[in-house]
Parts: C-alpha cells; structure tokens; sequence
DNA sequence: TTGCATTGAGAACGAACGTTCTCTACTATG
DNA sequence: CATAGTAGAGAACGTTCGTTCTCAATGCAA
C-alpha cells in the first residue's frame, strides 16, 4: 500500500468524521480505527491534529471547488452559469451527510483559537467570490453583482444546514435571477 | 446581592465568553473567575454546563431579538423596515466583539452531537424567518421575498464574521433592496 | 536459522475538563 | 460567648484527549 495512499485515507475519513459529528468531537483514537491505521503510522503521516485538520480543509477545499466548477461547466450561458452555483447547492443539500459548510463549521469551532483555520477560512472564502466574480464578468455584469450572489449562496447553506431542508437552495436561485436580471443590460 | 442577579451574570459573561472563544474552548473555571462567583455558586444556579449553554442561547436569542426590532421600529415605512434588517446587521458587524452569529457557531460547534443545542438555534432562525415574514407582509409583498430576505441576512452574517469586515451588510442591503423593488407592486 | 529493522496494538502519560468534596472562615441567632 | 449553618476557595476525582512509549510479532537479509 502506498505511503500516499495511507495520508489519502486518513484525510478522506477525518472529514467525513469532522463534518459528520464536528472536529473536537472526533478524536484521534475514533480517526485511527475509522481510517484502520495504527496511531504509529497516524503520527508518522501527521505530527498532530491541528496538522490533519489543515489537510482536511485543503481537500474539502479542492473537492468542493471542483465539484462546483464541475456543475457550473455544464451551463451554456454566462447568465446560466451563474445559476448553476445554487444548481450545485441544491444537489449538495440533498445529500445526507450535509451538515453545512465546512468552513463555516470549522470556524465557528477553532476560527477563534485557531489562526491557520480562520485564515484558511477566510481564504476559501474570498476563493469562491472570486469565482464568483470572473463568472459575473463574463455575463458583463457590474462588479457589485458578485458580492451579491456569494452572499445568498451562503445564506443558503447556513439557513439549510440549520433547518436540515434544501429550501433554501431554490429560494436562493431565485433570488439570484432577480439580482442578474436587474444587474444585467437587456438583452 | 440578589440570586436572579448571580445567574444573570453567568449568563451574560457566559455568553461573552463562549462568543469571543467559542464554547468549548471555555472551561467552567474560567467562566468561574470571569464571572466573579464560587464553583459551588455556579453549580447552585445551573445544574451543567450544558444547561449554562442553553440558557446562553435563550438569552442571545432574546437581545438579539430586541435589539433587532428596536432597530426595525425605528423605520417609518414598510419597504424601510425590511432594509432596517439590513442597518441592524451593519451596526452589529462593526462592534469588536463581532464573531459572527452566536446560533449558526454553537450549531456548528455542537449541533451534531447535542440535540438540543440543534433544535433551538432551529427555531432561532426559525423565529427570524417569521419576524421577516410579518415584516414582508406588511409590506404587502408575496410570500417568496421573505425567505429571500432572510437567506440574505445569514449570508451577511457568515461573509462579515469570516472576512472579518462589514462589508457584506450594504451589499446584502443593496441586494434586499432590488428585491424588495422587483417583488412589491409599483407604487 | 539468526539477527535486525519495521510495524501494529494498545498501554501509558500528562494535561485539561466537568463535577464533587473538603475544609476553613464567617455570619447570625440563642 | 457559643454554636450551627452557610459560603467561598480550591483540592480532588474520574474521564477524555492528544501524544508517546513499550513490547511482541513480522518480514527480510545474510
């Protein structure tokens, strides 16, 4: 087995335990059984949680953009594309393991005990608008556009992790039509 | 001194506490020495900590509420009311002691793994919905603005406290406002 | 086969936490 | 003044957690 595959392992089952029942929730010994590894060879892959923590983000990071990426390729128009951000969030609301965004989660757990997770946060974060913004740039859209509809994308998903229903999905695409269509020049 | 006096001051440097660190970063012997009582005291008025926790929340809920609607009254009409949401989260945003709404973090903090902590920031926001819901009606707009409006205000909430700036409450509220002006008949 | 390096299982350790207990000092009443 | 009850300070307890250590088993080279 490879040594890659072992850290792959590792992370990929901490942050279905870290979304699933929160990071302080789950600890070392539930990760090692979970991932079937030994502690020996957990603390050979990583020197300590804070460090498999970081790892979890950057692949909920990678795997999120991805995914969002993914769905939003598959729109025709720049305004479509637009739409296809809460396209991508209906379809991850339905999900049974939802729990809401783990960025959010993971700063409201450690943001404010934890720089490097704050930061990271922050960083996901300004990722997505600005995302977001080339996509409003290519529908010719003004620049307050954007902020606007990353905002509802993130009212979204707080408002449907805590009332465990994808409602707020389809409200929020909704409400993102208005928003282009007013922002946008007729056409 | 008076023994309501004792539990409300628990509860109020509790929840300073628990909002500057997050909740389990806290330990009852700080909360203890902050709060100026003996451990014995502490034990006297709540039962666990758990309880301080909800009680935590119920009194969140109530001067966020309050201050909430002091703000919204103040607006003479109702188009400028729904916006006073808006003007309420600006003002919250720029205190120092902003670390982003006390619902949406104890739900991620706690939420999987206590029930109760889940179920009442679930009617917190719950409750939110229905105070914009009556907001919206007297505005006499359709019933689809409200959730609209409310996805807006947690989206704020997340982009102000994990950005670290105020920024998202005028860009929700130019939001609020176009849709507020697509959704009410021209009048 | 013998000896050495590596690995896994889990015991052990130190710290932190929630909670309870002990002991001392003080208060109030007879 | 004497005494019973109360309250505060903090020691103590049991548990959990992150991390390290022990030791036996395994695989491999000579």
């Amino acid at each position: 087995m490879d040594i890659s595959e072992v850290r792959e392992r590792i992370v990929v089952t901490a942050d279905e335990l870290y979304n699933a029942k929160g990071i302080q929730a789950v600890g070392m010994d539930e990760l090692r059984s979970a991932a079937g590894v030994s502690l020996k060879k957990l603390y050979g892959e990583f020197p300590s949680k804070s460090s498999i923590v970081m790892a979890v983000l950057e692949h909920r990071h990678q795997s999120w953009t991805e995914g969002l990426d993914a769905t939003v390729q598959q729109a025709r128009t720049p305004r479509d594309r637009l739409l296809a951000i809460f396209d991508y969030l209906a379809g991850w609301f339905c999900q049974d393991s939802f729990r809401g965004c783990g960025f959010i989660n993971s700063f409201a757990e450690l943001g404010a005990v934890s720089p490097e997770v704050a930061e990271y946060a922050r960083k996901h974060k300004e990722s997505f608008q600005e995302y977001v913004g080339r996509l409003a740039l290519e529908a010719g859209a003004p620049a307050y556009l954007a902020p606007q509809l990353a905002i509802l994308a993130e009212g979204a998903q707080t408002t449907a992790a805590i009332a465990g229903t994808s409602d707020a999905a389809g409200q929020a695409r909704q409400a993102a039509e208005v928003l282009i269509d007013a922002a946008l020049p007729a056409d």
